[in-house]
DNA sequence: GCGGTTCAATACTCATACAATTAAGCTAGA
DNA sequence: TCTAGCTTAATTGTATGAGTATTGAACCGC
């Protein structure tokens, strides 16, 4: 019997896009795992019995477990079943999974968690950045800029610009290590930021602490560049823990 | 037909443990990408044809695809196939993939990479564990020493020692954030470790530094645990320089 | 009690058929 | 000649059923 997916689906709410199947189901289980409604050591009905009531085919739904596997999310053994993974063995900053954290809304714990973590990393990027800057890299953080004063960060376009602005230093800092880290620290930026303008409007402008940044990265200054950069994620993390509990 | 797998597979080595089948050919995969036999933007064979080529069915072999593309070494599409992705897509820090990049040895710049990342991350994390810490966390760190002192680094117990020494500082940072990124730097630690005494014995006994983070550490004090702990990364990454280039 | 054996539950693998997607080529019309 | 739209074919995506391998737990002999 072919299965009309799509029809009733109860048990997950299943708003997938454009994706393919396995990674619609990939994108609601992990979001159901990150949000809580499955808890590390719970087991997963059976292949059959789950796929079943996904209205997915066994194919699909193996496949979507394998994506979660992958991340760290669960396990699968025979006779067993597949039980979600303790919190300690998931590929927290996967950008999958930091999307799928940020569907529920995630803890203040994990939001202090992601602000350490830059306020650890940016400066230090920064610092080399300022280092080791092409013209292009200065080209593009001044365009960012420059779209974040039009724009302003408001805006879906303004907050591209100040993800961009910090994605080319990260760029910058020549390192592939770091350069995976962008796409979490990406994401710390961006949701925080909406976060703050959930409570009208923004504290504070924080352009001119950006542009200070950008002279001490063109200056090629690292001591600056790392000081204005702390200072700027310190400025952010105390507007967003002002937004989190007004 | 049943397939005979295991018999005259000519492309890849296959030297698969007792992982399933899929996770298999995604590991052999995984290494063949990032040891350079694929390169990105490669268009990898047909499913149908390269399953068959590699023994397995086009279900076990689709699976590993998944994984793959879970961490984001590949992508596929319809008509115009599976791909592999340009390197700044690749999740670098993911466990396995870091796993897989030292099976080939990994380049210089790779070492320098993940040596920056520690020299970034490592002393933070020991000012914060320093303030942090539990009378478990001090236990488990002080035994990791005493292990350290027995075996020495020569042996796999003491390169595990040190690895836990290091991991269990990053478990009392209280972040699950830094947690995650624990796999990538122990990854750093082992390898470095290893390639150091490829070349005739230690440069340098590591434990007097250890002793003194870890003195830091019992005694509260942030800053001397970022002072000794990056002077310990630096010793290590001096050692590893000369290792690499005699 | 204890060690080995059997059993059954479950994921894993295979094979095949068919559907959906999409790049490229083709055709008709201006 | 150029372009919009259609057609086609290549490739991955999904579904289904049959059979295999693994492994925890119950069972049995000692």
């Amino acid at each position: 019997m072919r299965q009309d997916r799509g029809l009733e689906n109860i048990t997950l709410p299943l708003a997938s896009g454009s994706r393919r199947i396995h990674g619609s189901v990939a994108r609601d289980l992990g979001v159901a795992i990150l949000g809580g409604r499955y808890a590390p050591g719970d087991v997963l009905p059976g292949e059959i019995e789950f796929s079943e009531k996904l209205n997915v085919s066994r194919t699909a739904y193996r496949e979507a477990i394998r994506i979660l596997s992958a991340k760290g999310l669960v396990e699968s053994r025979p006779r067993t079943g597949t039980r979600v993974t303790q919190r300690s063995r998931w590929n927290l900053l996967d950008p999958d999974i930091l999307a799928w954290a940020f569907e529920s809304e995630p803890s203040e714990a994990f939001i202090r968690d992601l602000f350490e973590l830059r306020m650890i990393v940016e400066p230090a990027a920064a610092a080399l950045a300022a280092e080791r800057r092409s013209g292009l890299d200065i080209a593009r953080m001044g365009h960012a800029l420059e779209e974040m004063g039009r724009h302003g960060l408001a805006t879906e376009a303004g907050r591209a610009a100040d993800q961009a602005f910090h994605n080319t230093i990260l760029e910058a800092a020549r390192n592939g290590a770091l350069m995976a880290l962008s796409s979490s620290i990406a994401a710390a930026v961006t949701w925080t930021t909406i976060f703050k303008h959930r409570r009208q409007g923004l504290p504070r402008d924080p352009l001119p602490d950006h542009r200070a940044l950008y002279d001490a990265i063109v200056a090629g200054d690292p001591a600056a560049a790392r000081a204005t950069m702390t200072e700027l994620v310190r400025l952010a993390l105390a507007d967003t823990k002002m937004a989190l509990r007004p």
